[in-house]
Parts: structure tokens; sequence; C-alpha cells
DNA sequence: TTTATGAATTAGACTCGTCTAAACTCTCAC
DNA sequence: GTGAGAGTTTAGACGAGTCTAATTCATAAA
């Protein structure tokens, strides 16, 4: 069995890889889970004797097929949750990560089965986030782009608002930056801010900001898939 | 804060004290949460530092006001995840103590007040065990008792089967003994078994099992109170 | 080619929760 | 009133996960 302090490193590497690409260095995974980097080397030495990591000493670690799998799966319940906190117990999508965060790790496959079933099996999360399928194969390829990387003048759906600060998603919420919503990018500043447009007014982001938000150019299509639900809300 | 071992710790000793009375000695502990002795000690020591039992060296312990606001808090989340799991996620009432036994120490307040709202402020657990209030008060005076200390002859209402291994749940709900079903003592026999009847017939029961199921003597108000959710499954 | 700098690793320590083995305390029977 | 036996505590160890301080490595600049 693992601990959920290494199925969150497992969790952690995956998120890097898929950012960043393999291998990912030891500084990164410190700072993405705020501990030192001996600590981080200290575990990552014990991932790779159990096969879920492969390391190149000074270099970094990239996940084995096992690894992923099992990051894959956390993050099937992080979703999961979070859509059954909202569809079922009214939490506001802008609030849902800390709790999915700890739960994620102690539910039951039981458990997982049982709301993806009463969730109708959904494919997207609160926030835009794909949910991965219960055979856990890593999801392809993604066809969205952070918000920055958008010229100005396209025309752009929202797909996701990572999910992380419950009160910078709630201004973004406020703002009517949410999944499924239509923007349009008026500006790129050069202060490092981005100015988009919506149907009720405009809104400055800083770029860090923006780097956490993805987008894809409009496509009546793929705009309906998404999940409307907090488009209603608002 | 407290780790979810120490608050293991915590309701077992509550579960204890409620049946034995205090101070609960170390090798009951020991026993009830399947560690060695001096694992219980040390713990000890530390719950005592931190205000959450009394001690007396050799004698065993007792919570304090606080500890035991703890525990009846663990005990909560418990009762009314069980109740939880088995009306919104369509669990057995056999099947749920496991899954409640992890979780009840993740939960975060929120959620169990979202539950508890959702479940409408229930009272009492699928096994017929109370929950207590958000209050956190200590219930009061528990007005059933052991099958096994009623006479011959005494007609019961069965209140609560305690929950521990399921396949043994399981096998008593399928023997009709489930919360609320009215059982009438047929005969003890001198080799540490009970048989009790229902309407579809008797069953023997070891005085061991006959311990963990608890019952008052009939009486139609208390019995239409009491959750009558599993009878109407048989 | 050599060196300086930044990042990674090693060394050693600490806390938590657990264990086994040894020492201690309490009580009850004689 | 003493000793035997049961139960409790002390002593010392270990693995997990973390830290700080010291060392080693890789690389980019001179």
């Amino acid at each position: 069995m693992l601990s959920d302090v290494m199925e969150d490193y497992l969790k952690g590497i995956y998120d890097l890889q898929r950012e960043g690409g393999a291998p990912v260095e030891t500084s990164l995974i410190a700072g993405s889970l705020d501990v030192t980097a001996p600590t981080v080397t200290s575990m990552m030495e014990k991932l790779e004797e159990r096969g879920l990591v492969a390391r190149e000493k000074y270099e970094g670690v990239e996940l084995t097929d096992e690894g992923e799998t099992v990051a894959v799966e956390i993050i099937r319940h992080h979703r999961l949750l979070e859509a059954f906190l909202v569809d079922h117990l009214d939490y506001e999508w802008t609030e849902v990560h800390e709790e999915a965060d700890v739960l994620e790790h102690h539910i039951s496959e039981e458990f997982e089965e049982r709301i993806a079933e009463r969730l109708g099996d959904p494919t997207v999360d609160p926030h835009g986030d794909p949910i991965p399928e219960a055979t856990l194969e890593p999801p392809t390829a993604d066809e969205t782009r952070p918000l920055g990387e958008f010229a100005v003048g396209d025309c752009v759906v929202v797909a996701r608002v990572r999910d992380r600060d419950e009160d910078e998603l709630e201004y973004l919420a406020e703002a009517g930056i949410v999944p499924g919503r239509r923007l349009v990018i008026e500006e790129k500043a050069p202060i490092g801010m981005l100015t988009v447009s919506h149907g009720d007014g405009q809104q400055n982001l800083p770029d860090e900001v923006a780097g956490t938000i993805r987008a894809q150019t409009v496509d009546v299509d793929t705009e309906e898939q998404s999940d409307a639900r907090h488009v209603t809300e608002l």
C-alpha cells in the first residue's frame, strides 16, 4: 500500500510532467509540494525502489507506467469528488478543492464507483478539468492552451480554471471567468497583463493568472459539450 | 491539531468508558485498538499532556471533557457518514462501517454540516446507534441493554446491532436481526448461547454476539421512533 | 581549461507511532 | 506479611517523513 504522502508526490510529478515534460527536477517537486529538496530526494529514492518513478541522479525523475496509473487514479478521485460535492452537496465550485484534496486519498474503490455512477459518469469536473476514465488510461493530449498564448482578437471558450486558491477562484467567478464562458482577447499589455472581454464587460488578468486558465478557440460543438453548470448559475 | 491515530484512541476510550466505566485500563485499550500495551502507555502520556485524558499511573485513564468532546465529534462523523452512505449512495447497512471508519477523520466541518442537512438531521444511524447532536453534548444515558441481559420470555425491540465485521452483520441481517425488529427471548442455553424468535422463525446467538446487540423492552412509541429503514428492506 | 555558481545529494537529527524485552507495581492468597 | 503472578511502565529500537548543514555535481563564464 502507498501512503497518502506518496500519492501526493505522484500526483505532483504527474502535473509537472504534463506542464513541463520529463524529467522533472527535484526543485520543481519541492516547490510544488512545499517541502525541501533533500526531502524530495529521499522520497524519490523510495518511489524508485517501488518502481513508481524512473530516476536519473542529478537530472530528475519520470513516472513509470505504474506510477502514472496511480497518479491518474488519484486525479480521478479528486475530480469525481469535486463534481459530487457541487452536484450533491451544494458546494460552490470555488470551494471544493481543499475537501477533495484530502478525501481523494481516503475513499475506497467502492465509493469511487458509486459516486461516479450517481453522477452519471461525468467527463469533466466543476473547474472544467477532464475526469480520467475508470480504466485509468492516461488522458490523451489536450486541445486547450493557456489564455496567455492566444493572440489579441482571438475569440475563445474557457475550458478550465485551475483549482487552487479559493479567494482567487471566487473573484474570477464573480468576474465571469468560468468554464464554458466565451471570451475575446482584447489586449496584451507589456506590464504582464491581459485584457479579455465577454458579454458583461472587460476584465484584466495578470499573466500569472492567465497562465492557469486554459481555453480553446471557439467551436460550437465543443462549447456545448462542456459542462455548462456554472454558466447557468450566473 | 490531532492526528487520526489520536482520534482513534479517544474514540476507543470513549466506547470502553461507556461500557465498563472509568478508569479504562491500558490492556483494554490495547485490545480494542489492536496495539501493544507499551504503545498505549506512551500514547496516553501524549494525550494527557494535551489535556484530553486524566491519567493515574497503573490505574488507567478517563477522558477529560475536552477529550470526550473530540470523541463525540468523531462518532458524530462516523454515524452521519454511515447514514449518508446508506441513504444517498445505496450502500447496504452492513458494509458502511469500514468506509466510515476511515472517512470520519478526514471530512471537514463543512462536509459534516452538509450531509447532516441533506439527511434531515437524523438522530439514529443505520445500525440503530444514536447520532450525537451538532452541539457535541455527550449523549445522555441509554435505555437499551445487551440482549444477553434480558430474561427468557421478555419481548424486546432490537435497538442497535454494533457495527463491526461485515460478514457477521450480513448474516444477522439475513437472519432478521436488524434494528427495529421485535424479538422474544426464548431460551438461554448453559453453553453460552441465546435463542430468540421473531415472526419468521428462531435464531441462536452465541453470547459474544448477543452482547453486541442492544435492545429495549417493547414499547410501541419507541418502536415507531426507531429507524425502520432496514426492516422494510427485508 | 579552469573556476564560480546553482542545484542535487549525503549526513545526521528529530517527531510520531509502533514494537520487543526488561523492570516495576499492585493485589491477593497463603 | 510476604511472595507470585498479572498487568503496567521504562528502555531502547525502528521506519516514515521531515528538517538543516555540509558536500558533491553539472554547467556556464572567463
